[in-house]
DNA sequence: ACCGTAGGAGAACGCTCGTTCTCGCGTCAA
DNA sequence: TTGACGCGAGAACGAGCGTTCTCCTACGGT
Protein backbone atom coordinates (compact mmCIF):
# COMPACT_ATOMS: atom_id res chain seq x y z
CA UNK A 1 0.00 0.00 0.00
CA UNK A 2 1.60 3.34 -1.04
CA UNK A 3 2.50 5.77 2.03
CA UNK A 4 0.08 8.54 1.00
CA UNK A 5 -2.83 5.95 0.68
CA UNK A 6 -1.91 4.57 3.61
CA UNK A 7 -1.94 8.61 5.32
CA UNK A 8 -5.44 8.94 4.31
CA UNK A 9 -7.38 5.97 5.66
CA UNK A 10 -5.39 6.65 8.67
CA UNK A 11 -7.12 10.28 8.85
CA UNK A 12 -10.06 8.84 7.43
CA UNK A 13 -10.01 6.33 10.34
CA UNK A 14 -8.75 9.06 12.79
CA UNK A 15 -11.63 11.35 11.90
CA UNK A 16 -14.25 9.05 12.67
CA UNK A 17 -13.60 7.86 15.73
CA UNK A 18 -12.15 10.96 17.00
CA UNK A 19 -14.49 12.74 15.89
CA UNK A 20 -17.52 10.32 17.12
CA UNK A 21 -16.04 8.89 20.24
CA UNK A 22 -13.74 11.74 21.68
CA UNK A 23 -9.70 11.63 20.97
CA UNK A 24 -8.78 10.19 24.61
CA UNK A 25 -11.29 6.92 24.21
CA UNK A 26 -9.62 5.49 20.80
CA UNK A 27 -6.76 3.80 21.27
CA UNK A 28 -4.45 3.66 18.02
CA UNK A 29 -5.31 0.22 17.96
CA UNK A 30 -8.80 0.93 17.52
CA UNK A 31 -7.18 3.29 14.29
CA UNK A 32 -5.07 0.66 13.08
CA UNK A 33 -8.32 -1.66 12.82
CA UNK A 34 -10.79 0.78 11.72
CA UNK A 35 -7.86 2.06 8.72
CA UNK A 36 -6.31 -1.25 8.30
CA UNK A 37 -2.92 0.64 8.66
CA UNK A 38 -0.76 -1.44 10.89
CA UNK A 39 0.83 -0.13 14.30
CA UNK A 40 4.14 0.40 12.44
CA UNK A 41 2.99 2.03 9.61
CA UNK A 42 0.91 4.85 11.84
CA UNK A 43 3.84 5.43 13.49
CA UNK A 44 5.86 6.14 10.70
CA UNK A 45 3.71 8.51 9.45
CA UNK A 46 2.40 10.18 12.72
CA UNK A 47 5.07 9.60 15.45
CA UNK A 48 2.89 9.60 17.99
CA UNK A 49 -0.93 10.08 18.94
CA UNK A 50 -0.80 13.65 18.94
CA UNK A 51 0.39 14.67 15.62
CA UNK A 52 -2.33 12.40 14.32
CA UNK A 53 -4.90 14.62 15.98
CA UNK A 54 -3.27 17.84 14.73
CA UNK A 55 -3.28 16.16 11.36
CA UNK A 56 -6.75 14.83 11.98
CA UNK A 57 -7.96 18.47 13.48
CA UNK A 58 -5.97 20.24 9.80
CA UNK A 59 -7.28 18.15 7.50
CA UNK A 60 -10.49 18.67 8.81
CA UNK A 61 -10.09 22.45 9.24
CA UNK A 62 -9.48 22.79 5.62
CA UNK A 63 -12.55 20.76 4.37
CA UNK A 64 -14.56 22.33 6.93
CA UNK A 65 -13.97 26.18 5.52
CA UNK A 66 -13.31 24.99 2.31
CA UNK A 67 -17.66 23.56 2.22
CA UNK A 68 -18.74 26.53 4.02
CA UNK A 69 -17.21 28.98 1.58
CA UNK A 70 -18.26 26.94 -1.04
CA UNK A 71 -22.08 27.27 0.31
CA UNK A 72 -21.81 30.84 0.40
CA UNK A 73 -20.22 31.48 -2.77
CA UNK A 74 -23.67 30.00 -4.15
CA UNK A 75 -25.45 33.06 -2.87
CA UNK A 76 -25.71 36.78 -4.62
CA UNK A 77 -26.65 39.11 -2.05
CA UNK A 78 -23.85 39.99 0.44
CA UNK A 79 -26.57 39.66 3.17
CA UNK A 80 -27.95 37.09 2.28
CA UNK A 81 -24.12 35.48 1.95
CA UNK A 82 -24.14 36.04 5.62
CA UNK A 83 -27.36 34.68 6.69
CA UNK A 84 -26.36 31.40 4.31
CA UNK A 85 -23.79 31.16 6.82
CA UNK A 86 -26.46 29.62 9.49
CA UNK A 87 -28.48 27.81 6.41
CA UNK A 88 -25.04 25.68 6.05
CA UNK A 89 -24.54 25.42 10.07
CA UNK A 90 -28.07 23.92 10.03
CA UNK A 91 -27.43 21.28 7.42
CA UNK A 92 -24.65 20.69 9.08
CA UNK A 93 -25.96 20.45 12.41
CA UNK A 94 -28.62 17.86 10.77
CA UNK A 95 -26.40 15.59 9.53
CA UNK A 96 -26.02 11.78 10.83
CA UNK A 97 -23.20 11.29 13.50
CA UNK A 98 -23.02 15.68 13.93
CA UNK A 99 -21.48 15.13 17.57
CA UNK A 100 -20.73 19.25 17.90
CA UNK A 101 -17.89 21.01 17.08
CA UNK A 102 -14.85 18.73 16.54
CA UNK A 103 -12.14 21.73 17.74
CA UNK A 104 -14.57 22.87 21.10
CA UNK A 105 -14.39 19.02 21.44
CA UNK A 106 -10.81 18.74 21.09
CA UNK A 107 -10.48 22.12 23.42
CA UNK A 108 -12.37 20.39 26.15
CA UNK A 109 -10.43 17.27 26.31
CA UNK A 110 -7.03 18.44 25.73
CA UNK A 111 -6.85 22.43 25.65
CA UNK A 112 -5.33 21.90 29.37
CA UNK A 113 -3.01 19.78 28.73
CA UNK A 114 -1.69 20.12 24.67
CA UNK A 115 -0.58 23.53 23.72
CA UNK A 116 -0.70 22.53 20.50
CA UNK A 117 -4.07 21.81 20.14
CA UNK A 118 -5.36 24.18 21.97
CA UNK A 119 -2.73 26.51 19.51
CA UNK A 120 -5.36 25.20 16.57
CA UNK A 121 -8.01 25.77 17.56
CA UNK A 122 -7.86 29.21 18.71
CA UNK A 123 -6.08 28.95 14.87
CA UNK A 124 -9.36 27.61 13.47
CA UNK A 125 -12.00 29.86 15.57
CA UNK A 126 -9.79 33.08 14.43
CA UNK A 127 -10.14 32.38 10.66
CA UNK A 128 -13.55 31.71 11.25
CA UNK A 129 -14.11 34.84 12.55
CA UNK A 130 -11.95 36.36 9.91
CA UNK A 131 -14.23 35.01 7.52
CA UNK A 132 -17.44 36.18 8.58
CA UNK A 133 -15.27 39.74 8.97
CA UNK A 134 -15.08 39.68 5.18
CA UNK A 135 -18.50 38.39 4.64
CA UNK A 136 -19.23 41.58 6.99
CA UNK A 137 -16.98 44.61 4.88
CA UNK A 138 -17.94 42.76 1.75
CA UNK A 139 -21.57 43.57 2.94
CA UNK A 140 -20.38 47.48 3.49
CA UNK A 141 -21.64 46.63 7.42
CA UNK A 142 -20.01 47.75 10.71
CA UNK A 143 -16.89 45.65 11.44
CA UNK A 144 -18.45 45.32 15.24
CA UNK A 145 -21.01 42.86 13.91
CA UNK A 146 -18.21 40.20 13.02
CA UNK A 147 -17.76 39.78 16.28
CA UNK A 148 -21.58 39.23 17.25
CA UNK A 149 -22.05 37.11 14.52
CA UNK A 150 -19.20 34.89 15.94
CA UNK A 151 -20.61 34.57 19.13
CA UNK A 152 -23.93 33.76 17.45
CA UNK A 153 -22.30 31.16 15.58
CA UNK A 154 -20.36 29.51 18.32
CA UNK A 155 -23.60 29.70 20.76
CA UNK A 156 -25.20 27.60 18.15
CA UNK A 157 -22.52 25.19 17.30
CA UNK A 158 -22.09 24.52 21.01
CA UNK A 159 -25.46 24.37 21.42
CA UNK A 160 -26.19 21.81 18.76
CA UNK A 161 -23.82 19.63 20.11
CA UNK A 162 -25.04 19.47 23.67
CA UNK A 163 -28.75 19.10 22.72
CA UNK A 164 -28.41 17.25 19.54
CA UNK A 165 -30.73 19.65 17.97
CA UNK A 166 -30.56 21.52 14.56
CA UNK A 167 -32.67 24.15 15.96
CA UNK A 168 -30.03 26.41 16.98
CA UNK A 169 -28.87 27.37 13.74
CA UNK A 170 -32.12 28.76 12.69
CA UNK A 171 -32.42 30.59 16.15
CA UNK A 172 -28.58 32.40 15.42
CA UNK A 173 -30.11 32.88 12.17
CA UNK A 174 -33.12 34.89 12.92
CA UNK A 175 -31.10 36.65 15.26
CA UNK A 176 -28.20 37.67 12.47
CA UNK A 177 -31.05 38.67 10.51
CA UNK A 178 -32.49 41.01 13.19
CA UNK A 179 -28.61 42.19 13.74
CA UNK A 180 -28.62 42.63 9.92
CA UNK A 181 -31.39 44.96 9.65
CA UNK A 182 -30.74 47.56 12.44
CA UNK A 183 -27.18 47.33 11.45
CA UNK B 1 -12.60 14.86 60.88
CA UNK B 2 -16.07 15.05 60.33
CA UNK B 3 -17.51 13.50 57.28
CA UNK B 4 -18.92 16.47 56.09
CA UNK B 5 -15.83 18.40 56.65
CA UNK B 6 -14.45 16.08 54.30
CA UNK B 7 -16.93 15.84 51.53
CA UNK B 8 -16.14 19.85 51.14
CA UNK B 9 -12.66 19.61 51.55
CA UNK B 10 -12.58 16.88 48.48
CA UNK B 11 -14.92 18.94 46.46
CA UNK B 12 -12.95 21.80 46.98
CA UNK B 13 -9.89 20.29 45.94
CA UNK B 14 -11.75 18.13 42.78
CA UNK B 15 -13.41 21.55 41.52
CA UNK B 16 -9.86 23.36 41.46
CA UNK B 17 -8.03 20.45 39.60
CA UNK B 18 -11.07 19.21 37.46
CA UNK B 19 -11.55 22.60 36.21
CA UNK B 20 -8.03 24.21 36.14
CA UNK B 21 -6.94 21.28 34.66
CA UNK B 22 -9.70 18.80 32.72
CA UNK B 23 -10.81 15.75 34.68
CA UNK B 24 -8.67 12.86 33.24
CA UNK B 25 -5.54 14.29 33.76
CA UNK B 26 -6.32 14.88 37.48
CA UNK B 27 -5.81 11.41 39.35
CA UNK B 28 -7.86 10.62 42.68
CA UNK B 29 -4.66 10.56 44.37
CA UNK B 30 -4.12 14.64 43.26
CA UNK B 31 -7.34 15.29 45.01
CA UNK B 32 -6.04 13.20 47.77
CA UNK B 33 -3.10 15.30 47.48
CA UNK B 34 -4.82 18.78 47.45
CA UNK B 35 -7.69 17.94 50.14
CA UNK B 36 -5.78 16.08 52.36
CA UNK B 37 -8.39 13.57 52.28
CA UNK B 38 -6.92 10.09 52.30
CA UNK B 39 -7.99 7.63 49.88
CA UNK B 40 -10.39 5.29 51.84
CA UNK B 41 -12.64 8.69 52.64
CA UNK B 42 -12.52 9.92 49.32
CA UNK B 43 -14.19 6.04 48.60
CA UNK B 44 -16.26 6.47 51.37
CA UNK B 45 -17.54 9.42 50.17
CA UNK B 46 -17.69 8.56 46.73
CA UNK B 47 -17.71 5.56 45.40
CA UNK B 48 -16.20 6.50 41.94
CA UNK B 49 -14.26 8.72 40.19
CA UNK B 50 -17.37 9.52 38.16
CA UNK B 51 -19.13 10.53 41.36
CA UNK B 52 -16.70 12.88 42.15
CA UNK B 53 -17.27 14.29 38.86
CA UNK B 54 -21.05 14.38 39.59
CA UNK B 55 -21.22 16.02 42.49
CA UNK B 56 -18.63 18.83 41.79
CA UNK B 57 -20.73 19.80 38.62
CA UNK B 58 -23.74 19.63 40.36
CA UNK B 59 -22.22 21.66 43.26
CA UNK B 60 -20.78 24.29 40.93
CA UNK B 61 -24.27 24.79 39.18
CA UNK B 62 -26.03 25.64 42.28
CA UNK B 63 -23.28 27.82 42.65
CA UNK B 64 -23.27 29.51 39.42
CA UNK B 65 -26.43 29.34 38.80
CA UNK B 66 -26.93 31.18 42.63
CA UNK B 67 -24.11 33.82 42.20
CA UNK B 68 -25.81 35.20 38.86
CA UNK B 69 -29.32 35.32 40.00
CA UNK B 70 -27.72 37.53 42.63
CA UNK B 71 -26.03 39.71 40.80
CA UNK B 72 -29.03 40.19 38.05
CA UNK B 73 -31.42 40.78 41.18
CA UNK B 74 -29.46 44.15 41.94
CA UNK B 75 -31.10 45.44 38.84
CA UNK B 76 -34.66 46.82 39.15
CA UNK B 77 -35.11 47.45 35.33
CA UNK B 78 -36.25 43.92 33.79
CA UNK B 79 -34.43 45.25 30.74
CA UNK B 80 -31.20 45.89 32.89
CA UNK B 81 -31.41 42.91 34.32
CA UNK B 82 -31.12 41.20 30.97
CA UNK B 83 -28.25 42.90 29.81
CA UNK B 84 -26.92 42.61 34.00
CA UNK B 85 -26.29 38.86 32.92
CA UNK B 86 -23.20 39.49 30.06
CA UNK B 87 -22.20 41.87 32.87
CA UNK B 88 -21.87 39.04 35.01
CA UNK B 89 -20.60 36.94 32.09
CA UNK B 90 -17.93 39.37 31.90
CA UNK B 91 -16.74 39.61 34.99
CA UNK B 92 -16.54 35.50 35.62
CA UNK B 93 -14.29 35.65 31.95
CA UNK B 94 -11.61 38.08 33.94
CA UNK B 95 -11.58 35.94 37.36
CA UNK B 96 -7.66 34.46 37.72
CA UNK B 97 -8.15 30.98 36.52
CA UNK B 98 -11.36 31.21 34.33
CA UNK B 99 -10.67 28.21 31.63
CA UNK B 100 -13.99 28.24 30.05
CA UNK B 101 -17.53 26.76 30.68
CA UNK B 102 -16.99 23.94 33.42
CA UNK B 103 -19.75 22.01 31.52
CA UNK B 104 -18.91 22.26 28.15
CA UNK B 105 -15.41 21.32 28.83
CA UNK B 106 -16.38 18.49 30.72
CA UNK B 107 -19.23 17.67 28.12
CA UNK B 108 -16.27 17.62 25.36
CA UNK B 109 -14.02 15.28 27.38
CA UNK B 110 -16.68 13.05 29.13
CA UNK B 111 -19.67 13.70 27.08
CA UNK B 112 -19.26 10.49 24.42
CA UNK B 113 -18.07 8.36 27.05
CA UNK B 114 -20.48 9.71 30.39
CA UNK B 115 -24.28 9.54 29.48
CA UNK B 116 -24.54 10.59 33.57
CA UNK B 117 -22.27 13.46 32.87
CA UNK B 118 -23.90 14.66 29.43
CA UNK B 119 -27.22 14.36 30.86
CA UNK B 120 -25.54 17.41 33.78
CA UNK B 121 -24.67 19.47 31.09
CA UNK B 122 -27.42 19.38 29.38
CA UNK B 123 -29.62 20.23 32.65
CA UNK B 124 -27.33 23.15 33.48
CA UNK B 125 -27.48 24.49 30.05
CA UNK B 126 -31.81 23.81 30.07
CA UNK B 127 -31.85 26.01 33.34
CA UNK B 128 -29.45 28.70 32.70
CA UNK B 129 -31.87 28.96 29.12
CA UNK B 130 -34.69 28.99 30.92
CA UNK B 131 -33.49 31.17 33.81
CA UNK B 132 -32.80 33.67 30.74
CA UNK B 133 -36.61 33.20 29.67
CA UNK B 134 -37.79 33.84 32.79
CA UNK B 135 -35.84 37.10 32.50
CA UNK B 136 -37.29 37.69 28.74
CA UNK B 137 -40.54 37.13 29.78
CA UNK B 138 -40.92 39.52 33.23
CA UNK B 139 -39.54 42.19 30.67
CA UNK B 140 -42.90 41.32 28.61
CA UNK B 141 -40.89 40.75 25.68
CA UNK B 142 -41.35 37.84 23.29
CA UNK B 143 -40.01 34.92 23.82
CA UNK B 144 -38.33 33.76 21.10
CA UNK B 145 -35.43 36.56 22.41
CA UNK B 146 -34.55 34.33 25.20
CA UNK B 147 -33.02 31.38 22.93
CA UNK B 148 -31.03 34.03 20.78
CA UNK B 149 -30.00 35.85 23.63
CA UNK B 150 -28.64 32.34 25.57
CA UNK B 151 -26.74 31.44 22.16
CA UNK B 152 -25.06 34.74 22.55
CA UNK B 153 -24.77 33.93 26.20
CA UNK B 154 -23.47 30.66 25.16
CA UNK B 155 -20.66 31.56 22.12
CA UNK B 156 -19.59 34.51 24.40
CA UNK B 157 -18.63 31.58 27.05
CA UNK B 158 -16.72 29.07 24.84
CA UNK B 159 -14.98 31.93 23.06
CA UNK B 160 -13.48 33.75 25.90
CA UNK B 161 -12.55 30.10 27.33
CA UNK B 162 -10.92 29.57 24.21
CA UNK B 163 -9.24 32.62 23.79
CA UNK B 164 -8.73 34.04 27.02
CA UNK B 165 -10.30 37.30 27.02
CA UNK B 166 -13.24 38.90 28.71
CA UNK B 167 -13.99 40.58 25.37
CA UNK B 168 -16.93 38.46 23.85
CA UNK B 169 -18.88 39.20 27.15
CA UNK B 170 -18.69 42.84 26.09
CA UNK B 171 -19.83 41.78 22.39
CA UNK B 172 -22.22 39.85 23.64
CA UNK B 173 -23.64 42.73 25.54
CA UNK B 174 -24.29 44.51 22.71
CA UNK B 175 -25.76 42.56 20.50
CA UNK B 176 -28.27 41.53 22.78
CA UNK B 177 -28.88 44.97 23.96
CA UNK B 178 -29.42 45.52 19.96
CA UNK B 179 -32.13 42.32 19.86
CA UNK B 180 -33.24 44.27 23.02
CA UNK B 181 -34.25 47.54 21.41
CA UNK B 182 -35.55 46.09 18.12
CA UNK B 183 -37.49 43.32 19.95
C1' DA C 1 -5.73 -1.81 80.85
C1' DC C 2 -7.99 -3.89 76.73
C1' DC C 3 -10.31 -4.75 72.77
C1' DG C 4 -12.86 -3.30 68.69
C1' DT C 5 -13.17 -0.15 65.36
C1' DA C 6 -12.14 3.82 62.38
C1' DG C 7 -8.94 6.06 59.90
C1' DG C 8 -4.46 7.30 57.57
C1' DA C 9 -0.38 6.17 54.73
C1' DG C 10 0.91 4.05 51.10
C1' DA C 11 1.77 -0.39 48.74
C1' DA C 12 -0.37 -3.42 45.64
C1' DC C 13 -3.39 -4.99 41.91
C1' DG C 14 -5.32 -4.95 37.44
C1' DC C 15 -6.41 -2.75 33.45
C1' DT C 16 -5.77 0.42 29.62
C1' DC C 17 -3.04 2.22 26.29
C1' DG C 18 0.93 4.57 23.92
C1' DT C 19 4.90 2.92 22.04
C1' DT C 20 8.35 -0.48 20.70
C1' DC C 21 10.01 -5.03 19.66
C1' DT C 22 10.00 -9.79 17.60
C1' DC C 23 9.17 -12.82 14.24
C1' DG C 24 7.99 -14.46 9.95
C1' DC C 25 6.94 -13.68 5.15
C1' DG C 26 7.24 -11.77 0.66
C1' DT C 27 9.96 -8.99 -2.66
C1' DC C 28 13.58 -7.44 -5.31
C1' DA C 29 18.47 -6.63 -6.64
C1' DA C 30 22.73 -8.80 -7.69
C1' DT D 1 19.67 -18.45 -5.19
C1' DT D 2 20.41 -15.49 -1.62
C1' DG D 3 20.44 -11.96 1.40
C1' DA D 4 18.85 -7.45 2.80
C1' DC D 5 14.84 -5.05 3.44
C1' DG D 6 9.94 -3.56 4.19
C1' DC D 7 5.99 -4.71 6.11
C1' DG D 8 2.08 -6.82 8.89
C1' DA D 9 0.49 -9.26 12.97
C1' DG D 10 0.61 -9.25 17.34
C1' DA D 11 3.25 -9.78 21.64
C1' DA D 12 5.66 -7.16 24.93
C1' DC D 13 6.97 -3.27 27.69
C1' DG D 14 6.23 0.52 30.74
C1' DA D 15 3.70 4.15 32.60
C1' DG D 16 -0.49 6.00 34.55
C1' DC D 17 -4.27 5.49 37.24
C1' DG D 18 -8.76 3.80 39.38
C1' DT D 19 -9.58 0.94 43.02
C1' DT D 20 -8.58 -2.12 46.90
C1' DC D 21 -5.79 -4.04 50.47
C1' DT D 22 -2.41 -4.18 54.34
C1' DC D 23 -0.62 -2.58 58.22
C1' DC D 24 -0.23 0.42 61.83
C1' DT D 25 -1.84 3.94 65.01
C1' DA D 26 -5.18 6.22 67.92
C1' DC D 27 -9.10 6.42 70.42
C1' DG D 28 -13.69 5.22 72.93
C1' DG D 29 -16.29 2.25 75.69
C1' DT D 30 -16.18 -1.10 79.53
Amino acid sequence: MDSAVARERALDAAEELFYGRGVQSVGMDDVRGTSGVSLKRLYQLFPAKEQLVEAYLERRDARWRGQLAAYVEGREEPEERILAVFDWLGAWFGEPGFRGCAWLNAYGELGATSERVAAQVRSHKRAFREYLASLVAAAGLPGALAGQLFLLAEGAMVTAGVTGSAEPAAEAREAARRLLDTG
